[in-house]
DNA sequence: GTTTGTATCAAACGTTTGTTTGAATGTCAA
DNA sequence: TTGACATTCAAACAAACGTTTGATACAAAC
């Protein structure tokens, strides 16, 4: 039964659990008996393979959460590409449109927002790991798109502040989704995203200073 | 000693204790015991005077949060009142300064957005009671404010889709404070703060449709 | 067929957890 | 001074926690 293949299966499955349930419940609020009987093995298994609880959280992170931020990345640079007279209207879109209706599940990506809400509010050796990683090589790469499209000149420091505006409400429109569709009423359906899209890109924009608002795409 | 003031002195220091490293820590992480010492008293204190620790909980919420946030719409109120010909930008700009620079010291803000954070990530009983007895109404309350400023008609669903917009960046800048603060590089001071009034009230503004702009004040 | 290395397992380890207990300590009214 | 009441305290409780252990199962190497 070793070697090779079913071996790796434990692991991924160690995985994948601890990521929905830590994103569900929080680090603390998850036992690795939890953990092991959702993932149908035995209790030793998460010491086995990752040494200890933390190692194992971490290892979501590396192995879970900075593919997915790059499977975004990626779909935000696909969506522009080879779109040649680049305008802000759809840099923000773009970036709207790959968090909200990108290429993540609807349950990958709640988990994904939810991790990444946990790590900033209280932040662990994970959130290093992926601001060093994804956040804020992408944060430049959003800034620096944005700033080449814009026609007056724009502060560094205000870019920054912009583009921490936009994904405040990417964020919060994903993490806060319980919140929202209590007090909206309305389910995360595919209008409903539809809709937020639009909401974060009009808000945006706007919040950008660009007079320009094209048709919604 | 008992009777009277001493009692109340041990309660309501451990629900400030409480409130402190719950919106620290969370909930889980946060032992009883780690409380008690914080706080100075008897293990077995907690369980005298609130039953148990998620009683403790939500009486933090009822006790501290519930009034912390009835003196930020407090102060949303006092800085509108007056005011006869109300603009947009007097209630956005009233709002983001109620939240960044109002009324609580820098440790409650910070402890006010991180306990409302950790709910809206993971809603437990605390939030159905602060939905209910402040964010509903406080929401309702900015929506028709603002609707009734506004030039244009606007729909009841886009109008609390622009307040939850505000919201997100008030919200944002507060509990995310670490992240924002390691990659802008900036401190949470007195200036920085007043910078994150203006970028809230522009970027919210400009999202309201509002062409109109006035000098900061 | 024996050895070697990897993976799983039930069981137990010592801590820490929230909660309970019963005695001790104090204040106030009678 | 006495009795009633409220509060504090050290100590203990059972349950849950992360982690370790040693036995077992299995595939590949020799």
């Amino acid at each position: 039964m070793p070697r090779g293949n079913r071996v790796e299966l434990t692991k991924e499955r160690i995985l994948d659990t601890a990521e929905a349930l830590f994103a569900e419940k929080g680090y603390r609020a998850v036992s690795v008996r939890e953990i092991t009987s959702a993932a149908r093995c035995n209790l030793a298994a998460v010491n086995y393979h990752f040494g200890k609880k933390k190692n194992l959280y971490l290892e979501v992170f590396r192995s879970r959460w900075v593919p997915r931020a790059i499977r975004i990345r990626e779909s935000f640079r696909k969506a522009l590409e080879g779109q040649d007279p680049l305008s802000p209207t759809m840099v923000v879109r773009a970036l709207a449109q790959a968090f909200v209706e990108g290429p993540l599940s609807d349950e990958e990506r709640l988990r994904h927002s939810q991790l990444m809400t946990r790590e900033m509010t209280q932040p662990t050796r994970a959130f290093e790991l992926v601001t060093q990683e994804v956040i804020q090589p992408f944060f430049q790469e959003i800034a620096d798109t944005l700033r080449s499209v814009q026609t007056d000149e724009v502060e560094q420091e205000q870019m920054l502040l912009n583009t921490f505006s936009i994904f405040s409400l990417v964020l919060y429109f994903n993490f806060a989704r319980v919140a929202v569709s209590r007090l909206t009423g309305r389910e995360y359906d595919t209008a409903f995203r539809a809709l937020l899209v639009e909401q974060i890109t009009r808000f945006s924009l706007q919040g950008l200073d660009v007079s320009e608002m094209e048709g919604q795409g």
